[in-house]
DNA sequence: ACCCAGGCCATCT
DNA sequence: AGATGGCCTGGG
């Protein structure tokens, strides 16, 4: 199907940092595996996107997925004009068309588990390895029949114990249900008791799957953003609720000046 | 050889 | 609370 939406680019989406198994395909589109699903996103002009499912589909997964039903061209405008920051003004234009995805929970603790002293292209290669032949992202039952060694062997390091205390937590656990109505401060309480979850990937799985937009990952290159352009720390308190988009648009424009500029 | 990469944990004070 | 050191691994 065919949507019309003035804020959704897949290619800043895929380089934004909060997934880590899209796939790009030769006509520049993304393949995404989500839900047992997969979905093929190709942007048509400026501001349509073609989803290779149906309208009910859509309804059901896609659409909470990529969050519509939040407007990010609002929400930058408003926290631009607030805050008064050039740097944070310069961010979101450049960032226009990122959405915060609301990505399923076990795959996004996983991930940012790994995540941790790492880099993208190398999560992007751990997770790949550990997803297998089949492509099918494992349970956490999968994860413990692994054991550590494979998982060590798929490049995990360290990290290796951390995921099988993971994938105990979450055996042991109706995490979904534990975390129903709690508000971002207890859900971050709450995930920070699994091994190998810190604040920071607290934070993240907060943002990415859970969809806590006060949620506000710090990782090296935000700390440094917060002392060079903000006097030492990001005014959260001025940000309508949305400072994890904030500092998304903040991480991507820090990401690809590096990258490109 | 050394340092860094989207940190976390353990172990101090 | 805040500060340190160690840690798998691959690339510059």
């Amino acid at each position: 199907m065919y949507i019309e939406c003035d804020w959704f680019s897949a290619e800043k989406i895929h380089e934004s940092g909060q997934c880590f198994r899209w796939v790009r395909m030769p006509d520049g589109s993304f393949d995404i595996p989500a839900f047992g699903l997969r979905l093929n996103v190709k942007e048509n002009g400026l501001n349509a996107v073609s989803l290779s499912c149906s309208e009910s589909e859509y309804n059901e997964v896609w659409r909470s997925y990529f969050d519509m039903d939040f407007d990010y061209k609002s929400h930058a405008e408003k926290a631009c004009s607030l805050i008064g920051s050039d740097y944070l003004a310069a961010s979101a234009r450049i960032s226009s068309g990122i959405r915060i995805l609301r990505q399923e929970l076990w795959e996004t603790t996983v991930s940012f588990i790994i995540s941790a002293n790492n880099n993208i292209p190398r999560i992007r290669k751990i997770l790949s390895a550990i997803c297998g032949d089949s492509g099918a992202f494992p349970s956490a039952a999968d994860i413990l029949n692994m054991g550590a060694d494979k998982l060590r062997e798929c490049g995990t390091g360290y990290r290796d114990k951390y995921l099988m205390c993971a994938a105990e937590f979450f055996q042991e656990h109706n995490v979904e249900t534990e975390l129903k109505g709690l508000n971002y401060a207890n859900i971050k309480k709450y995930l920070m008791q699994i091994k190998g979850v810190g604040s920071k990937v607290a934070d993240c799985i907060s943002l990415f799957s859970l969809n806590c937009k006060d949620a506000f990952p710090r990782d090296v290159h935000i700390k440094r953003i917060e002392t060079e352009h903000f006097g030492g720390r990001f005014p959260e308190e001025l940000s309508l609720g949305g400072a994890g988009i904030l500092q998304q648009y903040m991480f991507y424009y820090e990401r690809v000046r590096g990258l490109r500029f």
